[in-house]
RNA sequence: GCCCCCAUCGUCUAGAGGCCUAGGACACCUCCCUUUCACGGAGGCGGCAGGGGUUCGAAUCCCCUUGGGGGUACCA
């Protein structure tokens, strides 16, 4: 059997590091078997979707390299097979009109929780007479539409990550509506399990993964395939990625969405191999760094986690800077380049220049935007700090400048610069750690940074070392 | 409340009854490299939630307790 898997997001917010993972195990496990990857966006909630939302999931997940199959599928289009869905079963009976309302039902759970019971639906219009109908319909009163769900059901799955699972049709809060409240003789709109099923059947999906959040939908949502008659695919309910205090993470956790990350300088190959590590353990031959295509060719349900994961930044980092320390000088200007000409810096430098630049700042990025703040001091022309200030009135620090300038070549040269601090050192009396921070502070205004003679060699390229030399003397 | 699920270092995890004196990664600490900051290298700290069983033998199997999470919509 061919696998056909598929990602639901609903555009009601920025594609979410949850949904994200989702997608990646289900893109996984559809290339490691040769399957298909599927996408639909869930757009029925008209109020919270908006197309800004559509589109950053649409572009979160070819960032990220989860490129998907097919043509996506827009819920709200399906709209007439989810009402033929839902008048077959009113049809058969396993469907059936409620026409209580809103105030009649909170007052029946109130009762069930003043009676410390479980909140559910009493199925109290599940056999209603001709006359009650009639009168009902008489009234006006709208209905929804609700599926039969027996308390004697036993519903049974074989789930791909947590084996065998066992639900009880009276645990499910009695006949589920599957369509809104709408005049008697229409349907209304049809609501998510019912939806889900019907395009699930209709996109032939095979196997069905999502968070474990999910389980008690997929016990109705098999009551579902059943009654409409359809096979019931496989399902894996993966472990959800928890917050710094455990719980499910949400909006709430602040930076969230792929958008924020990317905005970040998080690189999609180390969101992507992070996603993974959360909750699956690849077989040691893959270690822990690995792109998408490695983890497909051994992904697998039998070694994702059951239980939630913490989200943890430290190692996501880690995974970034790795990711960053790999690149080569062109690679990573090209990433950088954008970042720096967004934060107003001078890019007018030989792309050739720029590339010595970016591979001398990329052994210290951890996350992209690390390299504006660290290429300051080379693209801009900084105030010194005051740590600079004060070494450059550390005695014997002017002295020492002043041989450099008055000694430095035409030409830079690496080891004739070493020399010539060693010189310089000599000269003022002083120490060569004074005369090598005193030249850091001139020419970068920080203590702080990368190999002094690099940094000096490419200020030189651009014909400003001489000038921030002079600028540090009094 | 009710239903379901889960439980190994601070975090992510390896572990399918003897290979476990519980392994790895991140974080943290120390040292080396480096007259800066990083990178890199070497080492260290640190854990089977508790209690009962089963077994010659349990991190691994069973039960209970505790703890944590998810779900309980006319949202998706």
């Amino acid at each position: 059997m061919s696998v056909r898997v598929r990602i639901a997001p609903s555009p009601t917010g920025n594609l979410h590091m949850g949904t994200a993972r989702t997608a990646v195990f289900n893109w996984l496990f559809a290339r490691r078997h040769g399957g298909q990857f599927l996408l639909r966006i869930e757009d029925t909630d008209r109020e919270r979707s908006r197309q800004a939302f559509t589109d950053s999931i649409l572009t979160g997940l070819r960032w990220l390299g989860l490129d998907w199959d097919e043509e996506m599928v827009f819920q709200s289009r399906r709209n007439r097979d989810h009402r033929e869905a839902i008048a077959a079963l009113l049809a058969t009976g396993q469907a059936y009109r409620c026409y209580a309302t809103e105030a009649e039902l909170n007052a029946m759970r109130e009762a069930q929780q003043a009676a410390r019971q479980a909140p559910r639906y009493d199925n109290r219009h599940r056999r209603l007479s001709h006359e009650q109908i009639a009168a009902f319909q008489k009234e006006g009163r709208p209905a929804v539409v609700r599926f039969r769900i027996d308390d004697t059901e036993e519903i049974l799955w074989q789930d791909m990550v947590r084996g065998p699972m066992r639900w009880r049709g009276a645990d499910l809060g009695g006949d589920m509506v599957i369509a809104r409240r709408a005049p008697a003789h229409e349907i209304g709109d049809p609501l998510y399990n019912l939806a889900v099923v019907v395009d699930d059947i209709a996109m032939g999906i095979t196997h069905v993964i999502r968070g474990e959040d999910h389980i008690a939908n997929t016990a109705k949502q098999l009551l579902l395939y059943n009654a409409l008659g359809a096979p019931q695919p496989s399902f894996a309910h993966t472990p959800l990625i928890l917050n710094k205090e455990g719980r499910k993470l949400s909006k709430r956790d602040g930076v969230t969405s792929i958008d924020d990350f990317q905005a970040l300088g998080y690189t999609a190959a180390a969101i992507a191999n992070y996603m993974c590590l959360l909750g699956w353990s690849p077989p040691v031959e893959l270690g822990e760094r690995f792109d998408l295509a490695a983890a497909a060719a051994v992904f697998g349900f039998d070694r994702v986690n059951k239980a939630g994961g913490r989200f943890d930044w430290d190692k996501l980092k880690w995974l970034n800077s790795q990711v960053l320390h790999a690149m080569d000088g062109a690679t990573l200007r090209d990433a950088l380049l954008p970042r720096w000409q967004a934060a107003g810096l001078n890019t007018d430098q030989p792309p050739a220049w720029q590339e010595k630049l970016a591979a001398l700042l990329g052994p210290s990025l951890v996350v992209l935007q690390d390299g504006v703040e660290q290429a300051r001091p080379f693209l801009g022309r900084p105030e010194p700090d005051d740590a600079s200030r004060v070494q450059l009135q550390v005695e014997g620090c002017q002295t020492a400048l002043r041989h450099v300038l008055r000694h430095r070549p035409q030409a830079f040269e690496p080891s004739a610069a070493k020399a010539l601090l060693t010189a310089a050192a000599r000269a003022a009396g002083v120490r060569k750690g004074v005369v090598m921070k005193g030249v850091r502070a001139a020419l970068l205004g920080r203590l702080h940074g990368p190999d002094l003679l690099l940094s000096w060699e490419l200020l030189h390229g651009v014909g400003e070392d001489d000038r921030r030399l002079r600028a540090a003397l009094q």
